[in-house]
Order: structure tokens, then sequence, then C-alpha cells
DNA sequence: TTGAACTCACTGGTAGGACCACTTAACCTT
DNA sequence: AAGGTTAAGTGGTCCTACCAGTGAGTTCAA
């Protein structure tokens, strides 16, 4: 009586979204490259163009891939731009917004960079030392803060927990605009010091230290705000 | 020559994101209620039926409506969702994404729980006692996941601060199914017992004892999943 | 009277085709 | 060779018709 219905359950959405996912995932289209145009994929897959549009919206929404107008889809899979939304709709009051945030990463790095101290591999511990580096002779506000940044991001990602790593990096790229401020006002030195006081505690497999010392750069950071 | 370009920057497409956000914001829509059907709205706004749909799955992926077909656009105004699919996709093995939410919570939840003790008001005490009182009754294995989290949620949103009551809300929605479980090999009694005790400390005023008992609670969940 | 099936008027979902707007690069004109 | 122009590619918007779930009201039989 009924038992062609429910074998069969599957929109042209659902198709549409879960072909794209495993377009961009299985078919490793790294960061920067760019999927088929709207049309080839429709004819493609015998759907229309409404669907693969709205699918690639919902991947937009997610953070995987971004849609530029005259330019293609370009997969950038940024998981933490959801969050980061989420956040700014929350939080209308940049000011607000901002202490909340540097009051959630005074909890959770920390314990980040504890638990990096101890689980830090040489190739990880490399990269940061390269990060530090670069930073000490780095010029460019914005790219000072992007390496900055980068920096608290790796450290998050040796940590393993990739739901605090997640987490870290929407606070963080939200306040980026203020930590150019910062570094304006105060230069990258001060920053690069405290950089370096953590990377040396990593180094030495020290949570303790580590934890302590993330705890004053970022007690620093939050003092500035105010 | 130009000056015509510059001040009408304005698509159709945010124009339609920005009157629907408006209509739920301003317009003070309750969660549950639902907006006007599509048609409608693309007629009053002069705008294509496409563009609202494409605003309307915008926030659903964003959290803030649930589109159901044959029904209509509900508002439902989960901004945790979002945070859901992102973790959900970045740990698709679900027992690591349990180990990794319950090892974030253990880390944001007794910190939220002490901050909540010296910010709670008389009415938000009431209504986590309520919460207790509920739960201690409750024999629905669904319904008492159910008021777990929104005990923990309520913790959260007293401690005022949004970044980490967002991410909590999230991990802690995450862990639903397995907290069912949980529920129904130790029964509701346990939980119960330590929501008491986390209660307490509040009530008291006590950060200290209010640490230490979310902490002592986690710590037995995060024991349940091994 | 009752109640089960049906009809119908909604809702969102899909389709296809035409056209607009933005980008880029190749192509002419100067 | 430098400049502007053109053309082909991309996503963005529109229209119109139709498909597919949902629920309420209607109808008709028991």
């Amino acid at each position: 009586m009924s038992p062609t219905k429910p074998p069969v359950r599957s929109s042209p959405a659902d198709d549409a979204l879960r072909k794209l996912i495993a377009l961009i995932e299985d078919g490793a289209l790294a960061t920067g490259t760019f999927l088929p145009a709207e049309r080839q994929l429709a004819e493609r897959w015998s759907l229309s163009r409404v669907v693969v549009r709205e699918a690639a919206r919902k991947l937009e929404q997610r953070g995987l891939v971004s849609i530029r107008h005259g330019i293609g889809v370009e997969v950038t899979n940024n998981p933490a731009l959801p969050v980061q939304h989420t956040l700014e709709r929350l939080l209308p009051s940049d000011k607000e917004r901002l202490r909340q945030c540097a009051q959630a990463r005074l909890l959770i790095e920390p314990e980040l960079a504890a638990t990096a101290a101890v689980r830090a591999t040489p190739k990880g511990l490399r990269a940061l030392k390269a990060n530090c580096v670069a930073l000490a002779s780095e010029t460019d506000l914005a790219r000072s803060a992007a390496l900055d940044i980068a920096f608290h991001d790796a450290i998050a990602d040796l940590a393993g927990n990739k739901v605090l790593a997640v987490m870290l990096r929407s606070v963080a790229q939200l306040g980026r605009l203020s930590r150019e401020v910062t570094l304006k006002r105060f230069g990258v030195a001060r920053a690069h010091g405290y950089h370096v006081r953590i990377l040396a505690a990593l180094t030495a497999a020290d949570p303790a230290a580590a934890r302590k010392a993330m705890k004053l750069h970022l007690e620093a950071a939050l003092g500035d705000l105010s």
C-alpha cells in the first residue's frame, strides 16, 4: 500500500546540498578555488538553478563558501563565520560585545595554552616561532592583527579541542578591529613580547607557565578596552 | 556624472533581509508565531518571491526562523543552531564530538555558575527552583532532558555573558541525546541531586561553592561518557 | 448523530526562461 | 603601446506556471 513512499525520502534541495558538500569535501577543493558555475551544476545534476542557488546560499551562511557577484562561488571554509554573525546580532553594541568576547577569551585561552603545552608537536612549535618572527618585523597594521590572531588560533589547534578552537576563532575575529587599534596605540612590540613568553612556555612543555603567560597577555588586552 | 551611483547602494536581497529582520525584531513577533506568507511579503514590498525566499533561508540558517513546508515560516529564535551545525560538520564522529563538548562545558560552566552566584536575581532563582521541582517529578525522558538543559541555560543567562551563554547552549543541545541515555541509565534522581546543590550555592550567593558544585556535576557527566 | 473520506484553499518547493548587473579579458581604436 | 570598447562569463532578479505538503471545512455514508 505504502511501501513506495518511505524509501524515496529525498527532496531536490537536500540532494543539491549533499552533492555540493560532497563536491567540496570529497573532491578536496582547496580553499581559494572556485566551484563550477551554478548553471553547469544545475544541468549536470538535472536540477533547477534555484535549488543549486539555495544550497550554495546555505553553504555561504555556514561559512563554507563565499558567493561573489560576477566572479563565482569561492571555497573559503571559515567555520567561525556563522558564530560571528550570531554574536553580532546578539550583542549589537560594539563595546559590550568586545568586553564579553574578551571575558570569554580570558576564560578559555589560558586553558587552551596549558593543554597545548603538553600536546605541542615540533612542527606546531616551529610554525608558532615563525609567526613570532614575522610579527616582530611586520609594519602593516592589518597584517599585524592577522598574525596576532593566527598565533592564538594556532595554539587553539594545538590544544586539540575543535569545539573550543572554533569558539576562540570566532571571538578573536570579532575583536579584529579593536586589535588593530590596540596595536596602533601600543605598537607591535608589547604583543610580541607576550607571544614570545607564551611560546617559551609551550616549548618548555610547561602547562602552568603557559596558562599564566596567556592570562597575563589577555588581561593586558582586556585592560586596553576600557 | 557619478553622484547617482554611490548613494543608491542597496540590492533587493539586502532590502528583503533587513525588512524581514525588522519584522521579527521590531514587530516583536513572539517565538512560535508565524510570518506572513512569502507571496504576501513579496507583493507588499514589491519584490520577487525569490528574494523573499532567500532572505527567509538566510534567517533559517541563522536560527531565527524555521521554514516548514505547507505550514509557514515560524519564528524560533534559536541562536545556538548555527553553532551546532558548525560543530556537527567539524566533528562528524558522535563520540569525539560529545567528548570535546563535555570538555568545553567543564571549562566554561563552573565559571558561569560562580558568576551567576554573585549576579543572581530573586526572580532568576525562583525560576531555577521551579525547574528543579519539575525535574524531580518528571518521568518522560525527553522532557527530563529538556529541563536539564534549561537549568544550565538559565544559569548561563544569569551570569550575564551572552557569548559564553550561546556557546554553552550550543554544546548542551548537541549532547541532548546522550543526556537522555544518561538519564535513562542513572535516573533523574542523580542529576536532580546535583542541581539542588548548585541551586543552594547560587541562593547562598557563594561563588566558590557554585563553581565546585557545577564542576562535580559535569565531571560525573563526563565520566558517564566513557 | 457520528465519523470517516474528500475537497479545497492555503502554505512552501521546483521548474524554466528571460533578462539585469558585475567582472574579466580579449579586442579594437587611437 | 595605451586607452577605451566589446563580449562572454559569472551571479542576481524577475515572472509565471506548476508540484507538494497541510489543515479545515464539507460531504456523505453508517
